[in-house]
RNA sequence: GGCCUUAUCGUCUAACGGUUAGGACAUCGGCUUUUCAAGCCGGUAAUCCGGGUUCGAUUCCCGGUAGGGUCACCA
């Protein structure tokens, strides 16, 4: 726990734009995380101030993510909550309460120019290669402001600012990162830069995680802190995640995938939560698979890394097979069901999922690769196929009139994989090479050259479907 | 381009200024073995470059290089 002036405070505020994917969850695990370690709240709130580029269904779908990784707020739109309403258009009232107080205070003024004329402002002072600042350009005599033109922040002191990021400690900007920048569009809305300011006040927010993105417009929160001179919460910066190529930081427009598609490809979410806990964080020790519970413990800022880096697909991989391991039995039934079709959901056949799952990375590439398939589908048999290394076709029959033997002896009650493994291990044993017995089993039982073993092969077909394709097999070889 | 920022194995990362530079994924090899997996054991592999400070730099400072971010009535 820190040291418990202030109860924590932290909250994820996404815009509905669409769908969210790793990097926009990533922000929110985070926050939550802290938020739970110190017995806080977490808040989810939507910075719905572009009309424009809202996507409809985009709340409900963040919401879906969050639950789906098992991540509860405290306070949200549809929970409600002490600081109500949760989102950003509905508070349209605070904004406007604070554009006055700034006003008053001559923080604030009118822009009378369109977008166009601004623009063509900055088109010039490209051309002539010099640095565009609109406060170069301030009007002599702003009009009153009537909501219906843009409300500008007047920049008072020109001067550098130096901050501390929990994170990458001292920061700093030079006097030209700051302009007079838009606190309230024509349309009435609010922008990003004056809006949340003012809902972390009103909501008591404590520590801000966010991208580094948002090093470069600090300077625009500072002089807000500053000209309503109000207490700033913590920032907290979480280092960039690169996409694929490594390259450039992972964004939708570069081919980041819907963080549902997770879910719809059959990773677990604590694995997933594993995985994104360790996007831009890793605890003191060497462990690497971690429940939730274990990453609340362990979790500390003072752990999050600097630098950003990619993520690696094949890891999570080997998280999920680490987390399909933990699950307790009827979890790993509800879990392995989910994915197969009804005639394969059978208690025996979780142990060739669990065991195999890693070849295919996840659960629904496994399904659709047929590796379940042998269960419902007749094998089509090749007598070459059948018969082992150095053995001859009637040694083989015989073989296979052997372990139909055994088979058939084999009471009802006593078949099961253990068993059948003892008896066959038996047969097999007697000869000059295991593989005479147990190879032509294998691929009689699945007609697969790779395939589960013989044993849970015969265990899940059962007794009978056994009993059918061994002397399938042996009516191929004859 | 201006401003800000970052830099350790192929990848993700660990290392109070003193370590044989540690771990994980991937990869390679061995064991096991009826196949493919799994499992177990082991191997290869890294401090961007150049200066400085220091008895001693992965670590601190400066410069270079490379990457990222940002320069909106988007967030």
């Amino acid at each position: 726990m820190e040291n418990q002036t202030q109860k924590v405070v932290t909250r994820f505020a996404p815009s509905p734009t669409g769908f969210i994917h790793i990097g926009n969850v990533r922000t929110a695990i985070y926050a939550w995380v802290y938020a739970k370690k110190n017995n806080g709240t977490f808040i989810l709130r939507i910075e719905d101030t572009d009309k424009a580029r809202e996507v409809e269904g985009s709340i409900e779908h963040i919401e879906k993510c969050l639950k789906w990784l098992g991540i509860e707020w405290d306070e949200g739109p549809d929970i409600g909550g002490p600081n109500a309403p949760y989102k950003q258009s509905e508070r349209l009232k605070s904004y406007k309460k604070y554009a006055q107080i700034l006003i008053e205070k001559g923080y604030a003024y009118a822009d009378p120019y369109t977008e166009e004329e601004v623009e063509a402002m900055r088109v010039k002072a490209d051309e002539e290669k010099r640095p565009f600042l609109y406060r170069d350009h301030r009007p002599l005599n702003p009009p009153v402001w009537d909501g219906t033109i843009p409300l500008r922040f007047k920049v008072k002191d020109i001067k550098s600012y130096e901050w501390t990021d929990l994170v990458r400690g001292k920061l700093s900007a030079g006097p030209e990162a700051l302009d007079d920048f838009v606190l309230i569009k024509s349309d009435g809305y609010p922008t990003y830069n004056f809006a949340h300011i003012i809902d972390d006040l009103e909501m008591g927010v404590t520590h801000i995680m966010r991208g580094d993105e948002f090093i470069s417009s600090t300077p625009k929160f500072l002089a807000l802190y500053e000209a309503l001179e109000i207490n700033r919460p913590k920032l907290v910066t979480l280092p960039p995640i690169m996409g694929a190529d490594g390259k450039k930081k992972l964004g939708k427009r570069d081919g980041a995938k819907d963080f549902l598609e997770y879910e719809k490809e059959g990773y677990l979410p604590e694995a997933m939560l594993n995985f994104l806990a360790f996007i831009g964080w890793s605890p003191k020790g060497e462990e690497e698979i971690l429940t939730s519970g274990e990453f609340i413990n362990l979790f500390d800022i003072k752990q999050i890394h600097i630098s950003g880096g990619g993520y690696n697909e094949e890891k999570l991989d080997w998280i999920n097979k680490e987390h399909i391991k933990l699950l307790k039995e009827y979890d790993l039934e509800k879990y392995v069901f989910a994915w197969l079709p009804k005639k394969l959901q059978i208690k025996k056949i979780i142990p060739i999922i669990t065991e195999r799952i890693s070849k295919f990375g996840d659960i629904k590439t496994m399904v659709e690769n047929g590796e379940l398939d042998f269960f419902y589908k007749e094998p089509v048999y090749e007598a070459n196929k059948l018969i082992y290394k150095n053995t001859d076709k009637n040694k083989t029959v015989s073989n296979l009139k052997e372990v139909l033997e055994v088979i058939q002896m084999t009471d009802e009650s006593q078949y099961n994989k253990d068993n059948i493994k003892i008896f066959l291990m038996e047969l097999a044993d007697s000869k000059e090479n295991r593989g005479q017995i147990l190879h032509p089993v294998r691929f009689a039982l699945s007609g697969l050259d790779k395939s589960p073993d013989p044993f849970i092969l015969a265990d899940i077909l059962g007794k009978k479907e056994t009993i059918t394709r061994i002397n399938k097999a042996i009516s191929v070889l004859s």
